[in-house]
DNA sequence: CTGAACTTTCAGTAATTTCTGAAAGTTTAA
DNA sequence: TTAAACTTTCAGAAATTACTGAAAGTTCAG
């Protein structure tokens, strides 16, 4: 297959991004290509394309299809099995928060688990027990979130994301309204018009 | 120095999980006895009790230091460099945070923010831009997403972590409040209920 | 200032991870 | 049912990354 400085650039790039965020390179790439690709495209095209060898790009498509992030169809009365990436970006964000999860956060948190349940004798073992609990709830709570991430419509998760600091102004505005025993008239006007602007529709012109 | 079964577990499950969370082993283990140890160690000891290279150790340490997540200290009259971690487990949260967004994030919103700037001639390229851009839209704004993180006190942080899924909800009633025109008193109470309920206090006896 | 007591650097080696090509396995049009 | 046309597996080669030890650099008590 034919392609353009623009994609080899762009599959250039997520090739060496792949290791820092733990994908190989390959894989990468593939999954590269298949993006800014319209067409769903086979095994060889792939391998011929990025100049890798038959093998490996089956390995990648494997990785990526477990990943969720890739899907196969036939076509009829041709033996190759296509590829192209799968939904939005949204889609992708979280099948890959999915995984992160899975690899990064779960394995701790039953370690964590099973070291909080070992009895500590001395002081210094009671400190270092300390430690993991605070570690454990910090691992617990970051794993709900992802889990609550992973229920999220895609388009839940674009104004989550959108809102930003905005949360934190509005958990404000929340303390003092209810604080104050008798909920008074101005805080509660003031919270009504933060909500109002949660989203700042200002902003939001052409996405 | 002496480790505990306990210490041993935990600086072992680091150094595994090291190559999952894109840190090399012996930066994980190296943090991972700082975090459950309470004086301050030296080099030596770190080497010593972990069975790795003076040199390691001290390429460790460094790296540890610009993650900003261990900070050394000195002693009168020691010409002993110590070492501790930094803060509490949500300082540590926001400074991994901050390290993985210039780490996995910015490199590539400056990538696309190039590629987009070139200008496509084919239907190919010009496929390949259009879905350049949905990924650069949601790179900045998983950017911005963790720069308010770090701006937000651990406080914060850790009420919004608690938040899960009643933020989605909260703006599904925001959304019916404000959009029927005029505001009725139903959706205004609901609203309000929601708000109140928002962290669950019910939840909060201990932390 | 000095030099003892530390830390850092770096070139070479070891360990780990990735990639390939040959062989085995699978699928499907005829 | 067959065999052509594909995909997958896996042992070993290649590439990458991590680690060490010796040497150079730095710091500070005396």
């Amino acid at each position: 297959m034919q392609t353009s400085t623009l994609t080899e650039s762009f599959v250039a790039h997520f090739g060496e991004m792949g290791s820092r965020w733990g994908i190989n390179r390959s894989v990468g790439q593939v999954y590269a290509l298949l993006f800014v690709t319209q067409r769903p495209l086979h095994a060889d095209e792939i391998g011929d394309t990025l100049g890798m060898s038959r093998s490996n790009v089956s390995m990648s498509l494997k990785e990526l299809q477990a990943w969720q992030i890739v899907k196969m169809e036939r076509v009829q009365g041709d033996r190759h099995e296509y590829f192209t990436t799968l939904g939005s970006v949204w889609d992708i964000f979280r099948a890959v928060a999915a995984e992160r999860r899975r690899r990064e956060i779960e394995p701790t948190l039953s370690m964590l688990r099973q070291a909080l349940l070992m009895s500590s004798e001395s002081e210094t073992d009671k400190y270092a027990q300390q430690r993991m609990q605070e570690m454990y709830d910090l691992a617990e709570m970051a794993n709900n979130w992802f889990d609550e991430l992973q229920r999220m419509s895609p388009d839940s998760m674009r104004r989550l994301m959108s809102l930003g600091s905005k949360i934190a102004k509005l958990l404000d505005l929340k303390d003092r309204f209810f604080s104050s025993g008798t909920p008074n008239k101005d805080a509660q006007t003031a919270l009504i018009k933060e909500l109002e602007s949660l989203e700042d529709p200002g902003k939001n012109t052409d996405n």
